[in-house]
DNA sequence: ACCCAGTTTGAATCTGCAC
DNA sequence: AGTGCAGATTCAAACTGGG
């Protein structure tokens, strides 16, 4: 594990600096303590991470769902079922103190790069979303999970309830997060990835089930759910901390995608079973973990190059798409036209009047009577540059 | 209209007591006050209703965008943002105030059965969400429209933001409020009404312009959003109530169900535009309102949810019905070949040097021996998502 | 009347590195 | 911290105009 943080263990989407972004191991975390499940109380296990340490917080803390009174106070005593108002705003109240406490932990936990993504339903999220924001935390986007197969609403009172919704927050405004954009339009046909995704519950051989085949946990997440937030919003080689475990779907997949991974689970059971289950996962080779290159993490060639190493001639005629405008390449790499000269992008956006140009996509120079884009001779220049 | 808060004006979803229940002309609110636009400070004129005199609020509050600069398309055209002063607030605290004030008026104006639906987004749906339960309210759903045209996310920088979020709140949680299970099921195909709403955005005919032809308010919401709200909520004759009227969309789907309506305004352009669309608006005889079914289109499936839901294993290899060319499949659902990278459908291009190619039909794998079409994986993929 | 190609537009927290 | 600049980035629908 010497390449930890280094190679495709960095964000994807700058492409700058990769050398010094630090991994798990650079942050006072060991191979040992990776990788692992841990049981105990998340807030403390949190707050015992080197600050800055992780890279990917997901959680699918307690729903608070009010109901069975299954509600715990930060020093995991439970709490009472409640009926008057009076005790509700209790009920509230405390579900907030846990909320903030773990969150604040989490936070502390986070790089300055790292993210964080919470799942819930209309019974917590709106409480969490909002201690997120008082945290400091920057919200990206709020996802539904929109389920295939829900549960009806059996007594017809209410529509029903088909879906979940993630918040997926920065630690900061300024955050440099990772998002894996064209991995996420590669995986949806070409098209930008949704705030919406449809998939199904957890159920079939993917569902944990003990001995006498009752289900290990109640809420088991799909691994595919998981698949698309780690491969989203985190690189091979970086540590995803899951502050409620669970049945570990987190670890699951997160090992399978080449992720370091921490699991923080209260109950024994929990952890058991997601240890056992973790242990049968086959991690992904390499080259199947490669993913589409982000062109912005792409080696950066000055079109000047291009006129150095003889792709192109000083004195070549471009012009762009629709031939309404035309430009003369120079020896030091930039453009002259009637009014205008400079870099490639300068006079591109010159000669339309517009704000901005991408100059490799705008110009084109004539090769056997078709019109090609520059940026396919920068294309062949970074083949041959490997 | 004598039969107010009579006949259809009843909860329909218990059948008890219909000729107890009172219409707004029984709760202090008589004809003339009814049906119009009110223009001035929302929270005083809720203030000002009597109290338990509204069946329903819809609110669509200002949503605290916080946005930056100027926004331009690929194309450097600019994105017509909200830059509205009302939508600017100093900072949370003061957006969580001036919501506590409108929710805590609206409850006392609202009936004890009656209920609210409240829109946002991320930017504020969780503060909105956090303090009405901290007001009493009990949350019965949230819905998520799905927006089947969103603008794109232009930067590449998040997932596209293609949902907004709605909230149904009923005033306690011991109220009998009114929920049409029958019309949204009619409304559905005789399938129980999800928490998702697929519609697409206000546009169109539809869409307010002024002489200039721009649009009148940046936020018009679509009238079969509030079609699908009143007829699940409301019953004819009730009072629905709108504090943030704007266009009027409300008042218009109102007029047209034939629900008494109220809405408050604060800028007198808006207000005046409303009344005029309201104005044209036919009410609906009590035959029709049947409603016309919406049509389901087939779900598309890209191939990387293949590769998500475990089909198909990343490092898979594919290859077309000659064995002339194979190809791997990675862990984004992308295709590499020995000499080109991307979608199933373009390697399936790039290989043959063709200008396209279905890739579903072209890339085979082997089960047993024999080969496969991937399309086969997507009819069973596609059935189990109905 | 229809078709096709090009243009416009929508509640948007929308760049990152070098100097 | 501020400035300069290379260069990366869009989907579905409705509308417009010419043939």
């Amino acid at each position: 594990m010497s390449d930890l943080g280094k190679g495709r263990g960095t964000r994807s989407t700058t492409g700058g600096r990769p050398a010094l972004r630090k991994g798990p191991a650079q942050r006072g975390l060991t191979d040992v303590s990776l990788d692992r499940v841990v049981e105990g109380d998340c807030i403390e296990l949190l707050r015992g991470l080197p600050a800055g340490s992780v890279d990917l917080v997901f959680a699918d803390p307690p729903y608070n769902l009010q109901l069975g009174g299954e509600l715990l106070r930060p020093n995991n005593s439970r709490v009472d079922g409640v009926e008057d108002a009076w005790d509700r705003f209790d009920d509230f109240a405390s579900y907030d103190r846990f909320t903030r406490d773990w969150l604040a932990a989490a936070r502390d936990a986070l790089s300055d790069d790292g993210s964080l993504w919470v799942i819930g339903s209309y019974h917590n999220i709106f409480r969490v979303g909002a201690i997120l924001q008082d945290l400091g935390f920057w919200i990206l986007n709020d996802v539904i999970w929109r389920k295939s197969n829900p549960m009806p609403n059996f007594r017809g009172k209410r529509f029903t309830n088909a879906h979940e919704t993630l918040i997926w927050a920065a630690k900061s405004k300024d955050s440099r997060y990772v998002f894996n954009y064209e991995s996420m339009k590669a995986l949806n046909d070409d098209l930008q990835m949704r705030s919406d995704w449809t998939l199904p519950l957890c159920t079939g051989g993917e569902r944990l089930k003990d001995a006498e085949g009752r289900k290990v946990h109640a809420t088991q997440k799909p691994e595919a759910l998981l698949w698309r937030v780690l491969l989203a919003a985190s690189n091979p080689g970086q540590l995803v901390v899951d502050p409620f475990f669970g049945s570990g779907t987190t670890g699951a997949v997160a090992k399978r995608l080449g992720r370091r991974w921490l699991g923080f689970e209260r109950e024994a059971d929990y952890a058991a079973a997601a240890r056992k289950r973790i242990a049968r996962v086959q991690p992904l080779g390499p080259e199947e973990l490669e993913t589409i290159r982000p062109r912005r993490a792409e080696p950066r060639i000055p079109f000047g190059w291009l006129v150095e190493r003889g792709l192109i001639e000083p004195g070549t005629q471009l012009f762009d798409p629709s031939r309404r405008w035309t430009a003369k390449v120079r020896a030091d790499g930039s453009l002259i036209s009637s009014e205008h000269r400079g870099s490639i992008h300068q006079v591109g956006a010159a000669v339309q009047g517009a704000p901005a140009c991408n100059g490799w996509t705008f110009w084109h120079l004539d090769v056997e009577g078709r019109a090609v884009p520059i940026d396919l001779l920068r294309q062949k220049l970074r083949a041959e540059m490997h």
